[in-house]
DNA sequence: ATTTTAACTAAGCAGACGCTTAGTTATCGA
DNA sequence: TCGATAACTAAGCGTCTGCTTAGTTAAAAT
């Protein structure tokens, strides 16, 4: 009936992810978007609408990449809290780019737009760190000693410590980010 | 000789500071700066050089601000590690805007240009983390039972917690913030 | 083989970006 | 009082922004 698609959508959207993970959503262009992604931009609207279709579907390709190459591994351990442990190491690799870290586009999303977010936007993010705090909490109720109560307040903790290890990646040596680490799981 | 300047410098170098605190460096444009400062676009070129320039003076605005409401109150505390769990919560309220929060100059500007900041402006960042930094040390030390190592690791995981609760403030309720700050100062 | 339809190319839209400049106004020393 | 000088106004520079559109090309259905 027609003419078909030159290029492949995820293959594109995982490019222009990795271009919003490295710059952040507002100082990435549509141009800069066409060059990486290799398609015009009139495929680009044609495909996602406009920049923030773009960058919808990259969250949804960020934590398809996460999932499968940070999360899964959470998932299916039977460590505890150590498993946690361990994912706050596989994170700092998961978002290694040279020397220093680009973060995680989650939190680079909330930092950057903060409560002017788009709501679209805003309820992926909500999703994302509620699917981490989920398996946070099953991950510490390995240890029946602790009440439900217990439990969330250091899921919490835990959430938010995830931050700061994101945050500051960017700009910590590796040794820093150890004793980070290795303090915040001394007394869970 | 010639005519006198009708707005004083540190005055609006203030409101440019509050507009990058809340908005970002690249967000934030000149024009906008033009409106909140109160002064022609001439007139900021002509005092500040360059946009590079008046975010460098909101930094130093910025210092002076977190040092006279924040941290001279931190380095006059003889209360040890006590002091630094109040300097937490007294953080939150420094950075309150409405209800969420607009986190702290300083981490928002890392976590916005990464690695790919200007010199002078990551230097002004390295400076200020420095010197909080020093003030945790100070602090950690009334309990001499520990040694400068532990001293030295503690510090860097109440750096590294210091930038996750900036980041969080912007998303998290006062609960989920209370229970980071209760449960990092347990683990020290 | 021809028609239909969607995917392509490339040019261009209006507005915003950081920054500059020509021209005017106010304040100073002489 | 007047010339010198710096601070002002406002218009505009070239470039980039997100997005659109007129015109062309290729693949499927008839």
């Amino acid at each position: 009936m027609a003419r078909k698609k030159e290029y492949i959508e995820e293959e594109v959207i995982e490019k222009a992810m990795e271009l919003f993970w490295r710059n952040g959503y507002e100082s990435t262009s549509v141009r800069m978007l066409e060059k990486e992604m290799g398609i015009n931009q009139f495929s680009i609207y044609a495909s996602f609408g406009n920049k923030k279709g773009v960058f919808i579907k990259s969250l949804a390709c960020y934590k398809a990449k996460a999932k499968l190459e940070l999360i899964n591994k959470l998932q299916n351990s039977t460590d505890g809290i150590n498993a946690i442990k361990q994912y706050f190491y596989d994170f700092i690799n998961f978002s290694k780019e040279s020397r220093l870290n680009k973060g995680c586009l989650i939190t680079n999303t909330v930092n950057e737009l903060g409560e002017k977010a788009d709501q679209e936007i805003m309820s992926e993010i909500v999703n994302f760190a509620t699917n981490v705090k989920t398996l946070f909490i099953e991950k510490l109720e390995f240890d029946n000693l602790k009440t439900t109560e217990i439990i969330n307040k250091q899921a919490n903790y835990l959430m938010v410590s995830l931050q700061g290890l994101s945050v500051a990646s960017k700009m910590f040596n590796q040794g820093e980010l150890d004793d980070f680490i290795e303090n915040t799981f001394k007394n869970i």
